[in-house]
DNA sequence: TTGTAAGCGTTATCAT
DNA sequence: ATGATAACGCTTACAA
């Protein structure tokens, strides 16, 4: 690889000590600014690199962290959402130094042993969690483990520290458009009710529903995976017993529902009104475009690294205990609704 | 964090010096079975982990990898294209062993000052590289700087090892397709022409022109750059020259010539065939759904860090100077060309 | 302000 | 087969 230089031949070079070097790279004080320069002026000519591993060896840090997402493959990249929370996440990291190592704990080898390989070693010095079940273990472990780490998704444990929408109120947004245009019976086809994201927006339609009197038909709430299979199956269901709209807690279940309700003959938003959430790219390219929540994904991504970041950059001491991040999420109303016929 | 347990303690516990427990762990021989027995024993018990930094500090190597995708980050997260990509690259890296970092040389540092940190601190044992344009420095330095890496997608440098399909056959193979339907005035819309993968694609368009005796028409040719906006400015030219059918060379593209048809009260593929590449989920979704090239996306990028793990894991002499893997691709005729009506 | 020297936790070389 | 011991390249007291 390039520079196989070390301090010693730069401070040979510039005429001092390794530590005068060692502070001039690391912008301390205490070096007078004639020594600095010439030291600068070494390592630029010579296009010396400090050794990461030497250097994370004394500092117990390496300026890397983690991103851990346990969920299925197929859903992993099928769904944008986990595209565009990453490049938040990257962004991040990079403006502030950091790098990002990409840990799918899904793979051959199973979560145990990949827990203990990315963060047993020593590798990071924090790890951001997006879309993990209530129960994961692995929430519990970071913290015995006192790894510093922020989720994207809230997560009922106290001394977690999050960034999130409020998932209830923005499911209550949709919902609530849906009874106001007139339906009465509303379907939803809900995330994977053991993540706090599936429930919160099955929570939001209850009380939607609630407010506009409307009791809660059971048969008119079906619980998807997220992905545009399980939307299918969902909206049949729900055709079948006469939802005149269909809230999909994701855009991908909204676009299988969409193809059903299609395959049926019917016509959204005519026969069914169709409501998704996140707005991802492709509700704005389906036809009917389709009315959604729009959920700032990228930005979650950005905030929970820099969340995390500020964490590992500040002394302990100064740690707000647990913070948590409520950002704002809207109701982006398209076609699929009717509202705009 | 977790285990601060040296070598040097798990060593006391077991009654045997540091240097037999590093035998142990490095699966080297010449230790007695009992002792190698006992030694796993307190491993197990503590749940010890070797600290990868002291470890890379001497051997020179992370078992990390970098993946760098010099890209656009509109494009580059909202083409489906990388994620699938990163997906088989980090199967195949946590598959055997290493880890993964993601890396966007886009971001606020700049690509120098991006490739000095990342490359130059000793952080990587070789990086994957995806999507280059012909001119871009970074393939160079690489070479220059004799860091190990595989690309995906071909490199008109010799020394570029990479993994690939023969996009010039894929090409052709879709417009020899439409030729045979009976069209006539076909025009293509390729990628930013400085990308292999963009040019090979024209060439194999011009060769299935050729090969029916149909002349090239340079009006016929629209140039754009993989987004789905492009796709649908390059249709527009392309329908006011009265093209019956179009090969986009990449799905999103096509996303965007249809849309553009759709909007002029057209229909595909009665009015207009439509042909695209990559086989993303979103072509078999489409109305009409969308015959297209067929990609091993996720494969190409699972072989790609195979190769290059299999470059870091065996001593520099058995390597072959540069390996080039040509992966097959696949026309899938669907309903947007009309051969299945 | 600058230099000297002692680690950090491994692996690797050499004795034993 | 096992155990001292010297690196690896850096940071950081502590001395000067």
């Amino acid at each position: 690889m390039s520079s196989s230089l070390t301090l010693e031949e730069i401070a040979k070079l510039a005429g001092v000590s390794r530590s005068t070097v060692s502070r001039v790279i690391n912008d301390q004080p205490n070096v007078r600014a004639p020594v600095r320069e010439r030291v600068w002026q070494v390592i630029r000519e010579t296009g010396y690199q400090p050794h990461a591993a030497a250097r994370s060896l004394v500092t117990r840090r390496t300026r890397i962290v983690g991103a851990i997402i346990p969920e299925a493959l197929t859903t992993l990249f099928t769904d944008p959402f986990f595209p565009h929370l990453l490049c938040g996440i990257t962004l991040a990291c990079n403006s502030r130094g950091y790098q990002l190592m990409l840990s799918l704990f899904n793979g051959p080898a199973g979560p145990e042993e990949m827990y203990r390989r990315v963060v047993g070693g020593g590798h990071l010095d924090g790890v951001v969690v997006a879309s993990t079940r209530v129960a994961d273990p692995l929430v519990g472990r970071l913290i015995d483990d006192s790894v510093p780490f922020v989720m994207v998704g809230r997560h009922p444990d106290e001394r977690v520290r999050y960034v999130d929408i409020d998932n209830v109120a923005a499911a209550r947004m949709a919902v609530d458009h849906l009874a106001r245009l007139g339906h009465r019976r509303i379907g939803i086809v809900t995330g994977p009710l053991d993540m706090p994201s599936a429930s919160d927006r099955l929570e939001g339609y209850r009380r939607a529903l609630a407010a506009h009197k409307l009791r809660v038909d059971e048969g008119l709430i079906v619980e998807g995976d997220f992905t545009e299979a399980s939307g299918m199956a969902a909206a049949r269901r729900l055709l079948s017993v006469r939802a005149t709209a269909i809230f999909a807690a994701n855009d991908g279940m909204a676009v299988g529902a969409l193809k059903v309700i299609r395959e049926r003959g019917l016509q959204v938003p005519e026969d069914v009104a169709l409501v998704g959430f996140d707005d991802l790219p492709i509700a704005a390219s389906l036809q009917p475009a389709l009315t959604t929540v729009r959920q700032p994904i990228e930005q979650m991504g950005s905030m929970a690294a820099d969340l995390l970041l500020s964490l590992l950059d500040n002394p302990p001491e100064e740690h707000p205990p647990a913070q948590k991040l409520i950002l704002p999420a809207k109701l982006v109303v398209r076609e699929s609704c009717g509202a705009l016929r």
